[in-house]
RNA sequence: GCGGCCAUCGUUCAAUGGUAGGACAGCGGAUUGUGGUUCCGCGAACGAGGGUUCAAUUCCCUCUGGCCGCCCCA
């Protein structure tokens, strides 16, 4: 066993801190195991650790969704993630699946009931109650982003703790209103690269729908036999729901079904008609979608969601990218005046996700364009001098400091990136020069250390140039072509070459 | 909340009732101050807890977590 005899020979760094071991059972004390001094503590279910390589995506779409909120005269709201229980069983709606069985709610030690919101209108509802807000002139339009907590069982796209975004529109009824919100919504795919289509519905006002519930239920009896027990059940609780099985029975039952827009009133129907009048004239790919309805209780008149364009036949649901819809009766239900409302909100996780699936380029963060590279303690000193001034001038500057060899300095810029490499050693030092290196063609020049910043920024200004191909492929294992080289005796290793050669020539002027 | 599938280095994929192998990534080397190809080396894993067994990563159970479908939702 060779292995146990080389690492003691080199001098150990002497670790501050000992991992202190709990236990003091006899195993231990016999086998003395150095590593896993503790279980790994687990990821609690359906949270999720967004790491440095996710970052780009959101930051991709937190600038988007920021963008859009502020181009379209939106202000930014955030509210806590804890609310009182209440606001969402009042909000929310009592019977509905969220409230039911999904929140995280737990009383506090002064005995009162709290819970992480699960969304994010109810409580911007309340902001809007809470701070007099109908006294500015209205509309008022919010723009909120934040996490949101639902138990529910996850499952790829779909967490426990997600993030919602969001605008909403508070104190204004006009269809207008709705048309541009689902214009805004549709607009921030657009501006990622992804298709969208927008789904659309209006559930017309309270008595608009309960003279439809009643046709429904009536007409589902009359088809009892064909339809599934879920349905039978759904027809008792919320027999809107019934329009969204995917029974083969409950389809057939489904396609004679009355429909909602039937059953519009007149103010419903003109406001979903002018909706739409609008949707065409911002010219956003929709398609009514008869059947759709909204689990919140708020909601009423149009109702939409955003998914994929490659999800547009499907009749999943799980493929909601965005979704909202107009809620004028929430902020009455919640104790404040009458006062209309619409809004939607982004699910960005599902957005993310999707951005990956389709593999959306998306520029990494922290792309440095310049490494500087040392040789030796009196360069190191001046590179870091160097690197901070870069800093400052606003150039992306990448370093490894603490390394010695320059081979894998420049290993690491190459890994890394970037476009030049600053290399200072000793001799540079002393005539206080410094060494430019192309990176991509690897010719280096020599300036005078003062001009370096500038030169280099100038370099920078000016476009990359196309990238070089690849260094050369392996070659094919056929003993046919594998002889050609030998006939041609050095040529496979040109590329490599051309750029020693180069860098020679320059360094060595 | 219900049903099903799954769990091995950082990632990905193997093998095995007697404590695990590769690939990629990482780290370090291939003579003195030069990256991309190549070669060599090193570190790195059986999710947790019980049970069966002389022996469990392997078989059984529970838990935890992931994925899929349902409920529902972003």
């Amino acid at each position: 066993m060779p292995k146990t005899v080389k690492k003691p020979a080199a001098p150990v760094k002497p670790t501050a801190e000992k991992p202190v071991k709990p236990t003091g059972t006899t195993a231990e004390e016999v086998l003395p195991k150095p590593k896993r001094t503790a279980p790994a503590p687990n990821l609690l279910r359906g949270m999720k650790d967004i790491l440095p390589g996710d970052q780009k995506y959101w930051a991709l779409v937190r600038g988007a969704a920021e963008h859009i909120a502020s181009s379209f005269g939106f202000d930014r709201v955030d509210t806590p993630v804890l609310e009182e229980t209440a606001l969402f069983v009042r909000g929310v709606g009592k019977q509905t699946d969220i409230v039911e069985k999904e929140m995280f709610s737990f009383v506090d030690q002064g005995g009162e009931s709290m819970t992480l919101r699960p969304e994010l209108t109810a409580p911007l509802a309340r902001a809007y109650i809470n701070h007099g807000m109908w006294n500015h002139p209205q509309p008022i339009k919010w723009f909120t982003w934040g996490q949101v907590f639902r138990h529910e069982r996850p499952q790829a796209g779909r967490y426990r703790q997600f993030t919602q975004a969001g605008l909403d529109v508070f104190g204004d009824r006009h269809p207008v209103i709705d048309a541009n919100l689902i214009f805004a919504a549709y607009s921030l795919f657009k501006d990622v690269g992804l298709d969208a289509v927008v789904m659309v519905n209006s559930i017309g006002d309270a008595a608009s729908r309960e003279a439809f519930k009643e046709q429904l239920v009536t007409y589902y009896r009359s088809k009892r036999s064909h339809i599934c027990e879920n349905c039978k059940k759904r027809l008792q609780r919320n027999p809107m729901r019934v329009l969204d099985c995917k029974e083969e029975g409950c389809a057939a039952v489904k396609a004679e079904a009355p429909q909602i827009v039937d059953f519009l009133n007149e103010e419903s129907k003109n406001h979903f008609i002018r909706v739409l009048e609008y949707l065409d004239e911002l010219e956003v790919p929709y398609q009514l979608q008869p059947h759709l309805v909204r689990g919140l209780d708020y909601y009423g008149h149009t109702v939409f969601e955003v998914v994929g364009a490659e999800d547009a036949d499907k009749p999943g649901s799980q493929t909601a990218l965005a979704a909202g819809g107009r809620y004028d009766a929430l902020i009455e239900t919640l104790g404040g005046q009458p006062t209309a409302a619409c809004g939607f909100s982004w699910g960005i996780e599902r957005v993310i996700l999707r951005l990956k699936e389709k593999q959306v380029a998306v520029q990494d963060l922290n792309q440095p364009e310049v490494f500087v590279a040392q040789l030796g303690e009196p360069a190191r000193r001046k590179t870091l001098a160097l690197f901070n001034a870069l800093r400052k001038d606003g150039v992306k500057v990448a370093e490894s400091f603490s390394r010695d060899a320059l081979k894998q300095q420049l290993e690491i810029a190459n890994r890394m990136g970037v476009r030049f490499t600053v290399i200072l050693g000793q001799k540079e030092v002393l005539d206080g020069t410094a060494l430019i290196r192309d990176m991509d063609s690897g010719i280096q020049e020599i300036l005078d250390f003062k001009k370096c910043a500038a030169e280099l920024k100038r370099k920078l200004a000016m476009p990359a140039p196309p990238k070089a191909p690849p260094p050369p492929a392996p070659a094919i294992e056929d003993p046919l072509l594998a002889e050609e080289p030998l006939l041609k005796e050095e040529e496979p290793e040109e590329p490599a070459e051309e750029g020693k050669k180069g860098k020679k020539k320059k360094g060595d002027e």
